[in-house]
DNA sequence: TATTGTTATACTCTATAACTATA
DNA sequence: TATAGTTATAGAGTATAACAATA
């Protein structure tokens, strides 16, 4: 390795303040994407933690509510989950009793999935403090003009 | 809570094409934010997997070349990067001779950072091609403006 | 043959603790 | 005492392959 032989006198990539030139490396959309996402993201685990319920978990509940009696893997492929990964969560959800995993008359190989009446209870009640959550983003982005005004740019980038 | 609107003819969890309801779980703001971060990001990946770069490295990249002579610690910290995870990152880019790890003069313990000659030509081909994504990130947005307002509401969420 | 749930496994990212050599 | 770089390690999240039971 050589030796430093920078000038010591302060040429343009020392500034006055000692901070670093960070313009170019996070302008980029992608990056400030990234940046409000983590941070909204932040703020549900923040609140999520309190129930133990991780995101992948709290939307596997939301989609079980709403479409009881699925099999393991429509639920799975529909959140991007990989069946195999998938058997963890759901074994997870089971032991907590949120979640039946009932074999399928029709079909043997398959599960049917239901949410048990604890599991409805307490999606009830993640649900309030989800909803709590969304009214301070939208207010937070200005009302619900500038949440649908987000959407619309969000969409154009599927 | 408004009431259904929709010609309601099928109960949620039986409808006719046999899809899922997901509109409880994908409504959310977060959630819409994640999927069209991921997209943006997929879009980067397929661009950068051609110099086998991968987001944080490239990130790291352009920081030290507008930072040259920075200690690893700033660099890292400034992105959001452990210390301890930031030495393999660092020593991959110095094997692939982009970078170089110059030992300071002032402070034995600290490595000053630099681009190579030749991590300075990879990055500036990088950097085109990245400016070509988001000329085209732009253009899918709705022009600048778009660009702009998009900009403006996600720093709402910071 | 194809699909469902499952196990095993591996790779990336991220996080913490602890060491060394300097400051 | 504190800091810079480093090593080791562990935990999530995610990916593929392969198997048994069933379709």
């Amino acid at each position: 390795m050589r030796q430093n032989s920078e000038p010591s006198a302060a040429p343009s990539d020392l500034r006055a303040d000692n901070r670093l030139q960070t313009e170019t490396a996070t302008g980029a959309i992608g990056y400030r994407l990234r940046r409000a996402q983590l941070n909204v993201f932040q703020k549900f685990l923040a609140i999520f933690d309190a129930l133990k319920l991780r995101p992948a978990e709290y939307s596997v509940l939301v989609l079980i509510g709403d479409n009881p009696g699925r099999k393991q893997t429509e639920i799975a492929e529909v959140l991007g989950i990989k069946r195999a990964n998938f058997v963890t969560l759901v074994h997870g959800l089971e032991e907590r009793n949120l979640v039946e995993r009932i074999p399928s008359a029709q079909d043997k190989r398959a599960n049917a999935l239901h949410l048990t009446e604890n599991g409805k209870a307490f999606l009830a009640d993640a649900q309030a403090r989800h909803a709590a959550l969304e009214e301070e983003t939208v207010a937070r982005l200005g009302g619900p003009a500038a949440r649908a005004q987000l959407l619309s740019l969000l969409d154009r980038l599927l």
